[in-house]
DNA sequence: ATCCTGACTGTTC
DNA sequence: AGAACAGCCAGGA
């Protein structure tokens, strides 16, 4: 192998910060990005996850912005977000919003 | 290299 | 409380 360092993509160190969210519990592309090291990469966060294809493992519907709502452009993808969310027992207020104060996952492995 | 678009966010009105 | 703006950065054409 080569000396030079591992150039370990931005979107790895994202997917992998994504997968360590708990079950009905969410984060925003803003605290992804701080936990994965990315400066300012909020929207990268959401590019990252943007460019994910089918086949992949992981819970990117845990993941809404900084206002608690789903922030996905495609109606039929923010539905199956909530719909997944809702699921693991995440509730939506009238808004359509999470309450971040209560499912925002404090970026710990334990609850 | 330039331009446009986008799963964001904080500030300001 | 909701809407508009600007700053931010990464890909694809």
């Amino acid at each position: 192998m080569t000396a030079h360092p591992v150039a370990e993509s931005s979107y790895d160190r994202i997917y992998s910060v994504v997968a360590r969210i708990p079950r009905g519990r969410v984060a925003t592309y803003g605290q992804v990005a701080k936990l994965a090291e990315v400066p300012n990469g909020a929207r990268q966060v959401g590019y990252a996850l943007a460019a994910l294809r089918s086949g992949h493992r992981l819970p990117w519907h845990r993941v809404v912005n900084a206002g608690g709502a789903v922030s996905l452009r495609d109606p039929g993808g923010a539905e199956e977000q909530r719909f997944r969310l809702e699921k693991e027992g995440v509730r939506f207020g009238v808004a359509g919003r999470v309450d971040l104060r209560v499912d925002r996952w404090d970026g710990m492995d334990a609850e």
